[in-house]
DNA sequence: ACCCAGGTGGCCC
DNA sequence: GGGCCACATGGG
């Protein structure tokens, strides 16, 4: 099976995703370092809070106390760090650019570059900016796409530049068919592919792993 | 009491 | 380039 007929299938049962809603650039920016190694319900109750007290602006996160940001942060876990991070994008922000629009609007592989310069931004981070915030066509490879290829027997390159690569070019391109086949990677793998060998089966596809045991019956058990 | 979550940076080899 | 660890809260 390919993997653009993976993704319509997915695509046809689970819908459209409409995923990652947010008021503004700024907040998705802010959701992507939330985000780390986190559930996306923390995230949201740090964004409310931030966005309560009137911090989610440039401005507000380069200007407050770091202990307020972290209070607001805490929610979301790793709080010192992210709430560190926040202020450092912010204020790199201010201090380098006349305003976020003028920052965002610089050429895709500019921007890339200099998000990629900020503390707690990497590939996957950056990436996710540029397509969420921005609205660059650049895929986001994420550890439960990486994971759910793998299980396809469609391992990506380890290398993060390659992977995405090998994504863009094997997907429908543009910017709507790549939020959303990032989106049904995260939510089908929230369901059915977990690091642990205990893995409930997927209805929509072949994703038993390993050789390993699948729990609640439906999935194959073909072992080869 | 585990395991896990929409990663990244620092350190080491 | 890789492997390991810290970073921390909250939900199943």
């Amino acid at each position: 099976m390919s993997l653009r007929a993976v993704y319509q299938r997915l695509k046809r049962n689970l819908g459209g995703q409409d995923w990652w809603r947010a008021d503004g650039p700024l907040e998705v920016m802010a959701g992507a370092l939330l985000t780390h190694q986190t559930a996306w319900s923390g995230v949201e109750k740090a964004l409310r809070r931030l966005k309560d007290r009137g911090l989610m602006t440039v401005e507000g996160l380069a200007a407050a106390p770091l202990a307020v940001l972290e209070e607001c942060v805490m929610p979301a876990g790793f709080y010192r760090v992210k709430a560190r991070r926040l202020q450092e994008m912010a204020r790199y922000i201010l201090h380098n650019h006349d305003s976020l629009r003028e920052f965002l609007s610089l050429e895709a592989g500019q921007l890339k570059r200099r998000l990629l310069g900020l503390p707690g931004v990497g590939f996957e981070t950056a990436d996710a900016i540029l397509l969420y915030a921005v609205g660059h066509p650049v895929m986001v490879v994420d550890a439960y796409t990486r994971r759910i290829m793998r299980r396809l027997g469609m391992a990506l390159p380890r290398d993060y530049e390659g992977a995405r690569r090998r994504l863009e070019e094997e997907l429908p391109q543009g910017v709507e068919g790549y939020q959303e086949f990032h989106a049904l990677m995260v939510e089908l793998g929230k369901r059915h592919c977990r690091p642990n060998p205990l893995c409930t089966p997927c209805p929509l596809l072949d994703l038993c792993p390993h050789g390993m045991k699948v729990v609640g019956g439906g999935g194959e058990l073909s072992s080869p």
